[in-house]
DNA sequence: GCCGTTTTCGGCCCGACTGTTTTCAGTCG
């Protein structure tokens, strides 16, 4: 029975919300959440563990956790939850997806009222059933069917990166344009890079709060006021996004920013460190215990070194090892000095162009890459063998080279330091053969393979298809290698720690797809590549000149992997990548 | 339910805001 990471950890999140609607303790429920969360971030497969009986070096599986994913693993059941799922009907769980219903409140609508449903919900709210209830009026009433509204608009839940960053930027910008304030920036999730974003966190430092307050509770783009305090407010914007702001005093920006960059399991983390030297630490202040005298901090550097700490950068702050990396180093130092940074990259190695199904000729990307200040770029059209108006047979990959030295030609003569490499995306056929000839690939600078079809194969038989498309000597990179689309198709389910063993013997670099719905590799697949040796490209995919722009988000990624420039292919200069090509 | 360079028992991060209350529970991050 092959259960996922995915699917495990929301098993347990399920578990922890139904314990949690039944009302049981709290830190059972929060044992269950803190396992969900530590199989999530889990880089090898927990059946792999379970298989090597090695559940206990997952962080939070104790005794009865290790149980229970024993019994999932080896029957492909779990009889405790069987009986959970009969006792907390599945429309209570799903009223906790309401903005401003918790377990509590869940539970009184099921117990009190017979709720059982979603439906049922807005049913009695609009006829006022629900102020019946005690400590509940008019206002909750109000304010859970306008969460159901938000619930409806908002299709998936969560916003993708690509989405977020621009609407966090437009608002910090907004807000420094008409509030003053000594700092504005996103924080949370967003800051961290993660692949989704659930609400959006602005933070900002000044002394008087309440123009920044007021400002942001009047964005044009704020279409719902959902809180506003003195010096927290939270909005919903019109496309159903939740926008929450805090504004502290500049001197103490440190720990706040620090704070609500989290991550949660991070700043526990950090919490802990601060209790065993005799402290406690919030948003404001490092506090001793033992005589209430407060530290405060205006940057976060100065925080982590107070408690010993290397500084981590935001997007490591997922209690994946960087605290113990921090520790190591000590005060003063940055967890991973050499981290790889968009300034690191020199080319781009994956895009379309009219030749395929992109939306400008190889001159224009040409000119766009060179205002973006790089070395290089791939062309990569598609090959005939994708179903896409327009494929690249040999011949038209020939005249498609002719064109590239034209171009090259015309650059030079220009003064322009960027060259264009001729590759292809070339398709990969169901049985792992490729659409393009030995011959034909061994002209090409660099040869990228994608799996666009079957995605959906067994895993031993996609496995082996991924291995032995990279065999053929001429392939150089494999392409969004899960083939997943966030939100819309979950990618193929392969022996992944195999297919990084072939790509790290084999020489093949990974994809790091930079395209807002894709990701992929995700930054936990990346990290466990990365440690068994594998190296990678991080490419934007581009079909037009505007979506290279997307290659800070594949950064993030790899920031999030813990990739160095050396792990990157395109952040080597072209000497490098070309005798790279040859390895093989 | 987990966990242990002060613990195998007794802890488990911390604070703002709302709404409905006359001091606080629930939710959220």
């Amino acid at each position: 029975m092959a259960l996922s990471n995915q699917q495990l950890a929301a098993i347990f999140q399920d578990i922890a919300d139904r314990l949690e609607i039944r009302g049981e303790v709290v830190f059972k429920v929060r044992a269950y959440r803190n396992v969900a969360e530590n199989i999530l971030a889990c880089p090898v497969a927990v059946e792999t563990l379970w298989r090597e009986g090695r559940l206990g070096e997952i962080s939070g599986v104790g005794k009865e956790i290790a149980k229970k994913i024993d019994e999932l693993m080896s029957t492909g059941r779990l009889a405790f939850y069987e009986r959970l799922r009969e006792q907390v009907p599945d429309g209570v769980v799903e009223m906790l997806r309401v903005p401003g219903i918790g377990p509590k409140r869940a539970a009184e609508f099921w117990q009190q009222l017979g709720i059982t449903s979603l439906v049922e919900l807005e049913e009695a709210a609009q006829q006022g059933k629900l102020r019946a209830l005690p400590r509940m009026g008019e206002k909750v009433e109000q304010n859970i069917l306008s969460g159901l509204a938000a619930l409806k608009r908002q299709a998936s839940g969560r916003l993708r990166l690509g989405d977020a960053l621009p609407i966090a930027e437009e608002i910090v910008a907004l807000l420094r344009q008409v509030a003053p304030a000594q700092h504005i920036a996103y924080a949370g999730s967003l800051r961290r890079g993660k692949e989704t974003i659930g609400d959006l966190d602005v933070l900002a430092a000044a002394d008087d709060p309440a123009p920044i307050i007021r400002a942001f509770i009047s964005l044009p783009r704020a279409s719902e006021v959902l809180a506003a305090g003195d010096t927290k407010a939270s909005v919903r914007l019109d496309n159903g996004v939740q926008v929450d702001l805090r504004v502290v005093p500049p001197y103490t920006w440190g720990t706040a920013l620090q704070y609500f960059t989290g991550s949660q399991q991070h700043n526990i983390r950090l919490r802990e460190i601060a209790q065993r030297k005799g402290f406690s630490l919030n948003e404001y202040a490092l506090t001793r215990q033992s005589d209430g005298t407060a530290e405060t901090f205006a940057d976060e550097m100065a925080l982590y070194a107070r408690l010993g700490l290397a500084w981590i950068p935001p997007e490591l702050r997922e209690d994946r090892g960087e605290i113990e990396r921090a520790l190591e180093l000590g005060p003063g130092r940055v967890v991973m000095p050499g981290l790889i940074t968009l300034q690191d990259i020199r080319g781009d190695l994956q895009m379309h162009t009219t030749w395929s199904d992109g939306a400008a000729d190889v001159m224009n990307m040409a000119r766009a890459a060179a205002a973006r200040g790089y070395d290089y770029i791939l062309i990569t059209d598609h090959t005939a063998g994708l179903g896409v108006v327009n494929g690249l047979t040999p011949e038209r990959l020939a005249q498609q080279r002719k064109e590239i030295d034209r171009v090259n030609a015309q650059l030079s003569a220009e003064g322009v330091k960027l060259r264009v490499l001729h590759g292809a995306e070339v398709e990969v056929r169901s049985d792992g053969s490729l659409d393009l000839p030995d011959e034909v690939l061994a002209k090409l600078d660099l040869a990228q393979i994608s799996l666009h079809s079957a995605l959906n194969q067994p895993r031993d038989q996609i496995t082996e298809r991924a291995i032995r498309a990279m065999r053929n000597p001429h392939v150089h990179i494999l392409g969004h290698p899960a083939g997943r689309l966030i939100h819309q198709r979950e990618g193929a389910d392969y022996d992944w720690e195999a297919l990084f063993r072939a790509a790290a013997d084999l020489g093949v670099a990974l994809e790091i797809n930079s395209d807002p719905a894709r990701l992929d590799l995700d930054d936990a697949h990346a990290r466990r590549a990365a440690e068994l040796g594998c190296v990678f490209t991080i490419s934007t995919d581009a079909h037009h000149p505007d979506a290279l722009d997307h290659m800070r988000l594949g950064v993030l990624v790899a920031r999030r992997a813990w990739l160095t420039p050396d792990q990157v292919v395109n952040a080597w200069p072209l000497p490098r990548l070309r005798r790279w090509r040859r390895r093989a």
